[in-house]
DNA sequence: AATTTCAGTAAGTAAGCACTTACTTTGCAC
DNA sequence: GTGCAAAGTAAGTGCTTACTTACTGAAATT
């Protein structure tokens, strides 16, 4: 029969990768909506168009499908969630130091990837909040790396005279900070951008600027 | 009877204004902890020394609870939360034209106050990701306080021809960015201080002078 | 001293929870 | 076409949930 044509069609038998797949996508919409404790798995179960029998066939209890979410979310997307990587333009713009431009695209390409997968900011935040360790060995993994970038980076244009003497670390807590903060407005508590409403090129064009320049004329 | 010299006695009888002053507190340690639905009512009677039917004698619904306390915390304790109140040093700063000590001394008194109640914090970024009105109408609210005390300033400074032309909310949420997301660091993912150990005051005078000279020399 | 008031509880209720069991269907190899 | 592994379900299990009812006892008021 014809039928990865049709995938769509959600009712029809799948194989079990398949189902398994489509049973942690739809956990990972509601985990990052609702929070692990928001969560019942009847709901993935009803929302996977499955018997609830489904998921624990695939997934042992409620708590590992988590983490497997978590897994899959923070170690395997998250790998590939370094800001640099397929970014020539910013490697290059290091090579030629120029400093705006390494900013500048770092910080456009950590929004677009935040707002591209409010899924993954939502989740982070919520395992952060209920203390799961993952989620802690994650971000320290991920900015343990940040700080390698651009600590080397810094430390480079400092030998050259054209940075003054800043600890690497707080300059990169500093900008990351102005960047999740202004994802997050957007994604939690200003959605219909009353407060402010800026495209992510102005957002990182004005936070680079910031960053490089300060406001002091 | 001497009761109110003995008031961790949590098993005396109580009146009925003190008794919901306890749940109250009882159950924003609890929710902030575990969020709303990982909060059960029974875990906060229980924690409270009294029975479960208390709780629904004094807050019709778990949802009421809730609701209180996000108007306790967020309206009362938030209103009296604007870091230049009560401070004098700021206001001077601004009246002289010091913008290192205006920066300086916000950052600190808001890193100072995130830390002091991190209940508060917790509480704001569940009650975010939960999709919370109040949550929302009070980051508008306060954010919308913010914009207009730094606004004014940083115009002021701008036609002093001592700042560069700058959108002063761009300003705002920068700083708050770095503020926050430092303060969260703290709190949630780097309890250990592993990425960065640094004080407050190490902090806001590193942010306050990112924000006003930058890094470049 | 009697009465009223109200803080407080024990023991429920129905619905919902994570998870299981015992069974039925489906598609594919032979 | 038959056998069989694997996808799938209906109908449970015991426990927990938010919330209620019907009651008790201490203290303030009369």
């Amino acid at each position: 029969m014809i039928k990865n044509l049709f995938s769509c069609d959600k009712s029809s038998r799948m194989t079990g990768d398949e189902r398994r797949e489509q049973i942690l996508r739809t956990a990972i919409e509601l985990f990052s909506r609702n929070g692990f404790s928001g969560t019942t798995t009847k709901k993935i179960a009803k929302e996977a168009g499955v018997s609830e029998a489904m998921v624990f066939r695939h997934f042992v209890s409620k708590d590992e499908l988590y983490k497997a979410i978590l897994h899959s979310k923070v170690c395997e997307d998250g790998e590939n969630q370094l800001p640099w990587e397929d970014n020539s333009g910013l490697v290059e713009a290091m090579e030629r130091n120029d400093d705006f431009q390494v900013f500048y695209l770092f910080a456009k390409r950590s929004l677009e990837k935040q707002q591209a997968d409010i899924e993954f900011i939502r989740l982070l935040f919520y395992s952060g909040l209920e203390q799961n360790e993952l989620t802690e060995q994650f971000v320290y993994e991920f900015m343990s790396k940040l700080y390698a970038f651009f600590g080397d980076y810094i430390d480079k244009r400092k030998k050259m005279g054209a940075m003054r003497e800043v600890n690497p670390r707080i300059v990169v807590r500093a900008l990351m900070g102005m960047l999740i903060h202004h994802s997050l407005n957007n994604i939690l508590w200003d959605k219909k951008r009353q407060l402010l409403d800026i495209s992510n090129h102005e957002a990182a064009e004005n936070f680079a600027n910031l960053l490089l320049k300060g406001i002091t004329k």
